[in-house]
RNA sequence: GGAAGGGUGGCCGAGUGGUCGAUGGCGGCGGUCUUGAAAACCGUUGUGCCGCAAGGCACCGGGGGUUCGAAUCCCUCCCCUUCCGCCA
């Protein structure tokens, strides 16, 4: 959600931001309706009539008197009172509707573009890899290894689900350890182990309510599947005003993350890529408005340095304006490079959202001790997400006979195997 | 799932249908006293919206209703606690 001041002072600065979102949007209806909820503010002038009379009517009948001449007064005028009210409703919630459909402003430097091909590439680590042989997508490679199973999977599930088995999934789990010992004891997080289903207002809170409900699972209770640990951690401190000297605070979470992958049909259906259930190690933050782009270069750099724990070639890339999500202000894409496909795949997405979402989720800090609240700015980030790791680990680091060494910084956290052979049935 | 009791300001906790945005306590801030501190005492201390301001409006879990007037009465939903049942 954006500032309403917005609305009023500066209207073109959202005209041009939806421009250069390339984003259909109605603004003028938007700003009709503000202008007309602004109107019908005057109803607050004939209810502080009425609240003078009825209390002239109280006094009256204390004293012992007949108020019934004014009680008819004050009825008609809450009638009228009523009548404004009622549009002053219907205008609301439109307003409202159409304020939680507005997408967030864009930083500066948020380079403008119209699509995927325009997001700018910022720096590569590592080289990859020269293989004296074709190397094999993971997909390929967990299967042969007998450690990746999506024929079960979907038997006991669907389609777009995978299910990890012997050192497959105790590579898995060996990630997972592995990120979160480094963002905790090495990065400053806090771990946090939270409820995988939310409830509508966190799913608001987080800005894919009310616009994206189909990408999301929904129990019969009305509760959420977590589609990202954002989601959570970001609704910790839901309606709260936290003290500004503890900013900022750093969590990290692994979780599973739930996606219905709605209209995503066809779309890279191979692999670990695109999964309706997928485990990720989420870093998030709430800061200060002056501190939200350095301490998103610090998380930015968490991230990284997972990969290059794991000496697995990467990029940056700078998401353009036509490529950016309806929540973010700015998003940096960590890219790992893939042998096997013969691309650079999105593993962490870290994007900052201003006040955004602290503004649905209703989260403010005070400066100073005894000064206003003001809204949180929050950001996060994935440090990494677990099957995408996974894949780039089989792709890089797999050799001619289809074995995958395990990377150094992963051997501890899997009894010191060295390599992953094929699994005996 | 069944039964009972609750949801009030940063926290605890009062609250009669009318001067209650809400007594009181704690905590916070300012002051008096003190060499300093503690104690004691005095004052102050919610959020949002509209407005240059004065001030006005709204908010006592959410929504609806009764009434001239609702924190207070009625309906409904949600949440929490305790007991019972079930259960990793």
């Amino acid at each position: 959600m954006i500032d309403r001041a917005l609305l009023r002072d500066n209207p073109d600065l959202i005209r041009e931001n939806l421009r250069k979102r390339h984003m259909d949007y109605d603004l003028d209806t938007l700003l009709a309706l503000e202008a007309r909820r602004r109107e019908l503010l005057q109803v607050e002038n004939l209810r502080a009539q009425r609240n003078d009379l009825s209390k002239q009517i109280g006094q009256i009948i204390r004293e012992g008197g007949n108020a019934e001449k004014l009680k008819t007064q004050v009825h008609a005028l809450a009638e009228e009172i009523a009548n404004q009210e009622q549009e002053l409703g219907e205008v609301e919630t439109r307003f409202e509707g159409m304020m939680a459909a507005l997408p967030n402003i864009l930083h500066p430097e948020v380079p403008e573009g119209e699509s995927e091909e325009q997001n700018v590439e910022l720096h590569r680590w590592g080289e990859s890899r020269s293989f004296e042989f074709e190397p094999k997508p993971h997909w390929e490679l967990g299967e042969a290894l007998g450690i990746l199973d999506w024929e079960r999977a979907a038997k006991m599930a669907s389609a777009r689900f995978v299910m990890d088995l012997g050192a497959g999934a105790a590579l898995e789990r060996a990630l997972i350890n592995l990120m979160l010992d480094t963002h905790t004891r090495k990065h400053g997080y806090t771990e946090v182990s939270p409820p995988l289903l939310n409830n509508e207002r966190s799913a608001f809170g987080i800005g894919v309510l009310p616009k994206f409900e189909e990408d999301l699972f929904k129990t019969r209770e009305g509760l959420y599947l977590v589609p990202t640990a954002e989601m959570p951690l970001t609704n910790i401190h839901q309606d709260e005003i936290l003290e500004g000297e503890k900013l900022p605070l750093c969590y990290t979470a692994y979780t599973p993350c739930f996606r219905s992958e709605a209209g995503a049909a066809g779309r890279e259906s191979r692999g670990l890529i695109r999964l309706h259930q997928f485990h990720k190690v989420e870093l998030m933050k709430y800061v200060r408005p002056e501190q939200a782009d350095a301490e998103l270069e610090k998380l930015l750099r968490n991230a990284e340095t997972i990969l290059e724990m794991l000496e697995i070639p990467y990029r940056r890339m700078a998401l353009c304006s036509g490529d950016m999500g309806f929540q973010p202000r700015q998003t940096f894409d960590l890219e790992a490079w893939m042998p096997g496909m013969g691309k650079y795949v999105e593993i962490s997405s870290c994007s900052q959202y201003g006040d955004f979402q602290a503004r649905r989720a209703g989260i403010r800090f005070r400066p100073e001790p005894e000064a206003k609240p003001e809204y949180v700015h929050t950001m996060n980030g994935s440090g990494l997400a677990c099957g995408r790791t996974v894949a780039a680990i089989l792709e890089n680091y797999q050799t001619e006979q289809g074995t995958v060494v395990v990377p150094e910084a992963l051997r501890p956290y899997m009894g010191g195997l060295p390599e992953i052979l094929p699994r005996l049935p």
